[in-house]
DNA sequence: CCCTTGAAGCAACTTATTTGCTTTAAGGTG
DNA sequence: CACCTTAAAGCAAATAAGTTGCTTCAAGGG
């Protein structure tokens, strides 16, 4: 979000934005996303292809900004009663959809365009804070969690480890496996 | 290498492919990887722009294609005695090839121009190689050893996961722990 | 209400990419 | 060994993408 972070809020720019966002979201789901080019998302924007040029560089890193947007989670994970069905349900969540072609697809393109990898952050900075609210709630139980940190090395990683280098046979069994050898030996 | 592996093993192709990867490697060592395009490389290939962009498709494959050769360990992961030792000394020089500026860029661009996985899928399979080397031979001191399962996703993912997406403050204290999580509880 | 200023539009220009056709040379065949 | 076959390379023309200097617009501040 280097660039977007910079634009005011109100006006133009922010208008201007929305509908090149909205362009490409509209052309990826008619054309997929092999057919977009900075040209035509500029003419489905109404906006000229230079100003596209000038405020993201290039199609990848439009696309890593749209890309973030879309892994944004949408709702607080699920209250399952405890931790570790907690935990469970979110990781099974997650690996289905970070594993689809789409969230595949989306996370590339997070990771792609992003030359100071604050785009990447952001997606990581999502998984956490889904976590905290998950450990946070075990905590008000009174139950013993493991930081963030741990579950963000025992869970997450190795889901989007094999997401992006081995993306064969993933399933939610692996995901639920994850969670059970964090909450059966409580490391840290 | 889905476009590499087809090529005839002896004769002119091969020539073309060398020349090309050499060419990469020498331009990106003189004027930097941001400076890299298909014109240019093919000039310094002696080639035609075409011969490029009909075997690799873009410059992005290309680069993937390179950088895979790139990140291939050049050795044997060191014998220290016990498998914790071993563990921990590949895991500390993987972490720091991986993580240093040349590392990342490499993870990236392999990861990048790879529509099929299988670039990304040989990164793995190298990390996967040097692990089970160290594991055979903590089974020839009758050691208890981890899966080499385990071992991707307790350590290699976490690094990697971290290198992608949360590049602050790693070291090699970072892979000590992983690898002592690991041998500390001998989970699995 | 009028400046200031960052961002958008426009247009000319440069560079990259695609494509049809021709030529080359590797590898197999008689 | 000379001759085919064929995948891949070269070439060149055409198209498309990306860059840039300059002009115009409109948001926000005085």
């Amino acid at each position: 979000m280097s660039r977007k972070a910079m634009v005011r809020p109100g006006g133009r720019s922010a208008r201007v934005q929305a509908s090149v966002h909205a362009a490409v979201r509209e052309l990826e789901a008619e054309m997929g996303r092999e057919a977009l080019t900075v040209p035509l998302v500029a003419a489905r924007a109404g906006v000229t292809p230079s100003t596209i040029y000038r405020r993201w560089g290039d199609l990848q890193e439009l696309l890593s900004d749209v890309a973030v947007e879309r892994l944004r989670p949408e709702t607080a994970p699920q209250d399952k009663g405890s931790l570790g069905a907690d935990l469970e349900a979110w990781a099974e969540q997650f690996l289905e959809e970070m594993s689809a072609p789409t969230g595949r697809a989306y996370i590339r393109d997070a990771l792609l365009g992003d030359p100071d990898g604050s785009n990447a952050g952001q997606c990581s900075a999502y998984a956490a804070e889904q976590i905290d609210v998950v450990l946070d709630r075990a905590a008000g139980r009174e139950e013993n969690t493991p930081s963030v940190e741990t579950v963000l090395d025992r869970v997450v990683a190795p889901i989007m480890y094999r997401i992006l280098f081995r993306p064969e046979g993933l399933d939610t069994a692996y995901a639920r496996q994850l969670v059970a050898g964090l909450t059966g030996s409580a490391d840290r």
